[in-house]
DNA sequence: TTGACTTATATGTCTAGACATATCATCGTA
DNA sequence: TACGATGATATGTCTAGACATATAAGTCAA
């Protein structure tokens, strides 16, 4: 081992406490189920206070990395059982960062009493005003994926007024409501032929669908579904774990 | 405001702080950008020590809900634009899940020196010996997902006597290789005939699609693909933030 | 063998201090 | 006006203790 408790420390004492143990776990040299040192063995080792190396395995417990049992010790987790995390970025964001030029383009926008459907899809039960918005994504010029959502105005009153010619629904509710929960599923359809003609995409050609569902406090504020030409548009999740 | 110091309190001093702040954050009561009483402060409303409420602060900060700032305090953070997290689960757990039978069966199991796209795929430069596996998995009989894996037998040597015929590849590495990292990339496409055939849908009906390319320590483990008929399988993500 | 009780122990939480460090605000100077 | 030095301040890290609590493991009795 080379658990040395000195060395020129850029970073602070319990951070290279963590890093250490985090490269252990990580090549393997500490598998699965292997007990870590107690905390009284790594506070010998480099020669600190208990609470700076309980910081450092606190954290790590925090990331899933370890399992703390009392009585028994800190252990290094099974990966989480073969389940990945995947980030979906903004559109614009996304097409901003391939360096493409970012175009956006309102179809329609309705504002109109909630129907039985609209109330089903954004999973409320008492009437109220809502908005219904269709538009489009592009990059280069070329179109990317085409939205098509609803906002509950009783949730999201400002949502009557705001200009949404100019800019996308799900910016400007980004910056007009704070705090968010939201659900997503993800799905491939074919193209029908209103889909192919907005994406100008052969019909028949595959689709990937993101259905966003997002509320605040139990609180629904938007229902989204966003299509991306299928076999062009990736989704792209790189993580660390199990 | 109610930060009572007090209470029958189940949870501890500090989960208590933090949750208190997270409720203010979430339910918009303190929106983005909104500074957190200084710990000083909440130290005099808790009556606790720093380090209580530092704990609780740095959990928050953690966990990106806050922002930290030396000398001008800690403020609710803005959204991450728009970027959230889908949780993949492993097929068997996720048909588990489902209340339905998992099927598995091997299509076909090959080992080989690697070719030039084997290499390619696995992002190696150098020759060496890999498997090649074809199976589905199927939920109460009915196809489910065809899988499509390469495996680096460098990387994995062992992989080589395991039996892929019962158990499927991906529990069999989940068991074998510790911690991972990974990419997926999620994308749609049309069934072609070989693909129809092997998940019994229509020829041209849409497949939603994972590449999913795992590493340890930079080294190569296994690539593969899998294959889900697209109006039938969800990938469905949860979650809490921006 | 099984079940109930006891004990040792590792983690969980907390304190009342300490010094370090980044940075905002102010004041003075070129 | 612009720039540079200075001090105030909030967070960042750390200490050397403390008591609480869950639980593995051992002990003893039914």
């Amino acid at each position: 081992m080379s658990l040395t408790a000195d060395a020129s420390d850029k970073p602070t004492l319990y951070k290279r406490i963590r890093a250490d143990i985090e490269k252990r776990i990580l090549t393997g040299e500490w598998p699965p189920g292997h007990r870590i040192p107690f905390e009284h063995e790594l506070v010998a080792r480099y020669g600190c206070s208990r609470m700076t190396v309980n910081k450092a395995l606190s954290e790590l417990a925090q990331a899933d990395l370890i399992e703390r049992r009392r009585r028994a010790g800190s252990f290094v987790r099974r990966p989480q059982h073969q389940s990945a995390v995947l980030k979906i970025a903004d559109i614009r964001a996304e097409i901003t960062a391939l360096g493409r030029g970012y175009g956006y383009e309102l179809i329609s926008r309705k504002l109109r009493a909630a129907t039985a459907a609209d109330r089903e899809r954004l999973g409320v039960k008492k009437a109220g005003k809502v908005i219904a918005i269709s538009c489009r994504h592009s990059a280069d010029n070329v179109p990317f994926a085409v939205e098509d959502r609803l906002i509950d105005l009783s949730s999201v009153p400002s949502a009557a007024t705001a200009d949404f010619s100019r800019e996308p629904p799900g910016s400007w509710l980004l910056h007009h409501v704070p705090w968010t929960e939201a659900e997503h599923t993800i799905s491939a359809i074919v193209a029908d032929d209103r889909t192919a003609e907005a994406l100008d995409i052969a019909i028949g050609a595959p689709c990937l669908v993101i259905d966003r569902y997002t509320w605040r406090s139990a609180r629904t504020i938007t229902a989204v579904r966003l299509l991306y030409p299928g076999d062009s548009h990736r989704l792209v999740a790189r993580f660390k774990g199990g």
